[in-house]
DNA sequence: ATGAAAGCGCTAACAC
DNA sequence: GTGTTAGCGCTTTCAT
């Protein structure tokens, strides 16, 4: 790719490559008509500088790899929005590595962006000893993780206070008989997010457990309609349902409708992360709403902290606070 | 940043700086005890090999830089999402870079990119003679725009095609009455996009015209609203609405409802980008849909061309056809 | 199995 | 204003 370097413009254009790396770069001390010259040699030839060069001799610059699940998915936009934001205000640049929403591809992904990258942030579903193992010493700060930091970076969410405040939210307003839909991710277990709610349901005396609660893939709203189809089966008595995300829970309101269900007056559904298309939908979303920019900044910040301190210290655990929007009830 | 390299590694090890790259690649002619002492020394010196020396060597790898004009908003996520597949497919790195949905911040962000990247891709909106003049030499592809293909590579959108259908859905469900909510850039001329439609509505002898259409911010729900209520005023009688995008599209669907108008019954509204989240509103918007993966495709084509033939022999321009999508009508 | 030397393409420092 | 020298950190010969 490669091909034409410096020396070849610098030999068409009978100068040394000192003077056309000044052209280049708009540096002074070269002269007007030399310069014009050798700009357009540079750009006949197609001459492009060779940006490994260049950084090898500046030697500047960090590089962030993200790691994203799914762009298409939305909520990883804002994600990688707010990161993009972060890590543009430290003046580096981020290159993006995206499963395209299967886990199997990750561990590719990671391979690419760790070759390109100085430093990673990702929401990554390997086990820490498999990127330990596959990744020594590259710095990396995992999100939403639920491993013991072994010298990774990490933020989390907090989701015991998160499903506190949709049960919370949900009792307030009159409802007993509450369902969750979970997303699951290879299946088996239960998810972090559903542990929290049963475990406040429970607080406030309400039957939980497998009778009161479907599976579903965690990013399809059709996969949320079939999860409520499957729970009102169960329990027709459902007057209240959370969800592990806001796509669920906008799939759990389609089939609620069709069902001849009023939401949320028969049935009031919470969503999670507080996506903003739950704000379009009729009638609008309540949910449990992650603060990406604040994620953000933590996961850049912790980045700082492995770049800086390269023998991780230890830390506490960063953490993420989610916040109940109430956009319609009762 | 990149402070410790092979040579500090090699020293400590008591070996050769061969050795280390040896140990580090995985590469064979190397001692098994060797390896192991060598890797756990650079386990404990945290030493990362600096891309930009290993690039430099090797000099392979393509890295592709996108410029988005925001990530937060609906339409480029998708269009992310494909560009990082199709560019994925050719084994290259992407590197991007986020407006912010600042149009001033652009050619800053460029800057950056260009430092990164082998070849750009963007939806740009400085104009080629800026381009040209900051970034000689340069490879692009601009999408979707109006440029005279000043050797950059070029993927644009046929509206004429896209409006025709829209117009031609609208007409042949009953409407007489059609409004345009166009989206303005730096607010003065009407898009291509209002062109298109005006010009179809005019072949079928309806009336067009700055009475009937509504500039609004492209990219908020509410600025949709507002054009919409400023449509209704002036012209109450309307039974249908073209509009600039899907988002303007849904902020219209929602201020009609607010007005007490019955969608689509009363008015029928048609969106331009087929996003998906038109399909979770109420009802499901109908709108002429983008083909991200075709662009996507088309523009990292065009950029192997570009790379390839760095002399751009010339070309016809590569042209993307949306399609109409009926979710809902009459 | 390991080491020495060369050089990728570029720019900083210093001559001239 | 321009050229020369040196070397960034790595891998690729080629010796040993």
């Amino acid at each position: 790719m490669q091909r034409v370097t410096i020396a070849d413009v610098a030999k068409l254009a009978g100068v040394s490559k000192q003077t056309v790396s000044r052209a280049i770069n708009n540096k002074g001390d070269i002269g007007e008509s030399t310069k014009e010259r050798v700009l357009e040699i540079a750009r006949n030839l197609g001459y492009r500088p060779s940006r490994f060069a260049r950084g090898l001799r500046i030697g500047e610059s960090v590089t962030l790899g993200l790691l994203l699940f799914d762009l298409s998915i939305p909520y990883y936009p804002d994600l990688a929005s707010q990161i993009l934001q972060s890590a543009g205000k430290q003046g580096w640049n981020v290159v993006i590595g995206d499963a395209q929403g299967e886990w199997r591809r990750e561990l590719d992904v990671l391979q690419v962006l760790a070759r390109q990258a100085d430093v990673l942030i990702g929401q990554v579903g390997s086990s820490d000893t498999v990127l330990l193992r596959e990744f020594p010493g590259l710095p990396m700060v995992l999100l939403d993780h639920d491993a013991g930091s072994s010298g990774f970076g990490s933020v989390c969410i907090d989701f015991i206070s998160g499903m506190r405040q949709a049960v919370d939210h949900l009792i307030k307003i009159g409802r007993r008989h509450i369902g969750i839909i979970d997303g699951v991710k290879w299946d088996r277990p239960p998810s972090p997010r559903r542990i929290a709610a049963e475990q406040r349901l429970r607080e406030h005396g309400l039957v939980t457990g497998d009778e009161w609660s479907a599976a579903a893939s965690p990013h399809a709203v059709t996969s949320g309609e079939a999860a409520l189809a499957e729970l009102l089966t169960r329990q027709p008595i459902i007057d209240g349902v959370i969800c592990f995300n806001d796509q669920l829970a906008i799939g759990a309101m389609r089939e609620l409708k069709r069902a001849g269900r009023n939401v949320p007056a028969d049935v009031a559904v919470v969503g999670f992360d507080g996506l903003r298309v739950g704000g379009l939908v009729e009638p609008a979303l309540t949910s449990v709403r992650i603060d990406n920019r604040q994620l953000a900044e933590l996961a850049v910040r912790d980045a700082i902290r492995l770049l800086t301190v390269p023998k991780a210290p230890q830390k506490e655990s960063l953490v993420v606070t989610p916040k109940l929007i109430v956009r319609s009830s009762a």
